[in-house]
DNA sequence: TGTACATCAGTGAACGCGCGTTCACTGATGTAC
DNA sequence: TGTACATCAGTGAACGCGCGTTCACTGATGTAC
């Protein structure tokens, strides 16, 4: 049956969210469109309707985290402390797409990847923002070098088995980012 | 036909050869039981001669990784340099497992999370031979958010579909690591 | 050492399943009068 | 404003495909004598 136009808007924006939190929470391939359609209220064959294929949704998914609101400026150590949490670890789903998903995308055609490329350039150039460094390349480096770490401690930490080890990841990475301890 | 005993042993050599090169090209699930086989000269029929199931396959292929002999100890600013290198960022099939295989790995079934772990485990532990630090504690925690540094910086390097913007996570990375431009 | 035979590694067709995608149909929406 | 009808969002069965896995069969190996 047809459906009013504001119900279609409200659809696709709800298969959108779903589609956001099942691809970082069990993968890009993990997912099914019947799955997706499912967790939005509607049958897997109205999917083609909103989108001409799986993989449009996927880029349509990541394109859409760059134009999502931000929370309020927050410093970069709370913003380490928030992402190396176990918490941010725990919950794949509402978390960093970039961390839960870099993996799959870098197999993915060209059209998934430049969305995925976006999200990282819109996350860098909001860690920019708040990175130490006298000169512009300086806080860029930072911020970069920063971004790496995070992301890495994070996949670490939940690839690894061991609950304790985990967690000496987490600590690990975040003393690493914050102490002057180097050489 | 039946085959001598030593060539099976060279098959089930070269079985774990091909899928270690084939997973970490391709992601653990994109690689077909049929595809390794073929790489090791066999038909998939066979495959359970050798391993009972491919989830099976998976974790032998991570332990046996951990087992490999290494190559000559090297400074830890000789193994950084390598490992964030144009080289390592196109080669996935011969490079690092963590980096190319974490994601996929994070969604799979304990045994295989378990195996991972092992690799994650032995690699720490080779760099923290290497690390720089006063205590233990401090070389254990240098190791640990160098790594996290390293696997993310070579991931996102991996994912950004702009050529330029990978080189430029590479090298940001390369000098987060060994400046001491912190604060 | 030579021979007969039991063993079993490898083959390739087939099975079962789940997925992305298509399509004929349904019935509420929204427009034309 | 009320009504008749064209539009089209949604449904769910079906298709095609590829995958992991199974299995009856083949024929070389390696053992018993």
């Amino acid at each position: 049956m047809k459906v009013s136009r504001q119900q279609v808007a409200e659809n696709r924006r709800k298969i959108l969210e779903v589609a956001g939190k099942l691809f970082r929470e069990k993968g890009l391939e993990a997912v099914t469109v019947a799955e997706i359609m499912a967790g939005a209220g509607l049958t897997h064959g109205g999917f083609y309707g909103y989108f001409p294929s799986k993989e449009a949704l996927i880029a349509h998914t990541l394109a859409a985290v760059v134009g999502e609101p931000r929370g309020p400026q927050e410093t970069q150590d709370a913003f380490i402390a928030r992402y190396l949490s176990c918490a941010h670890k725990d919950n794949r789903g509402s978390g960093c797409p970039v961390a839960a998903l870099a993996g799959d995308v870098a197999r993915m055609p060209s059209e998934v990847r430049a969305a995925m490329t976006g999200v990282l350039a819109a996350q860098l150039e909001r860690l920019v923002e708040t990175a130490a460094g006298d000169t512009p390349q300086q806080r860029r480096q930072n911020a970069i070098g920063t971004y790496a770490a995070l992301v890495g401690g994070l996949t670490l930490a939940r690839m690894s088995n061991d609950e304790r080890l985990s967690a000496d990841i987490l600590e690990a990475t975040k003393a690493f980012l914050s102490g002057p301890v180097k050489s």
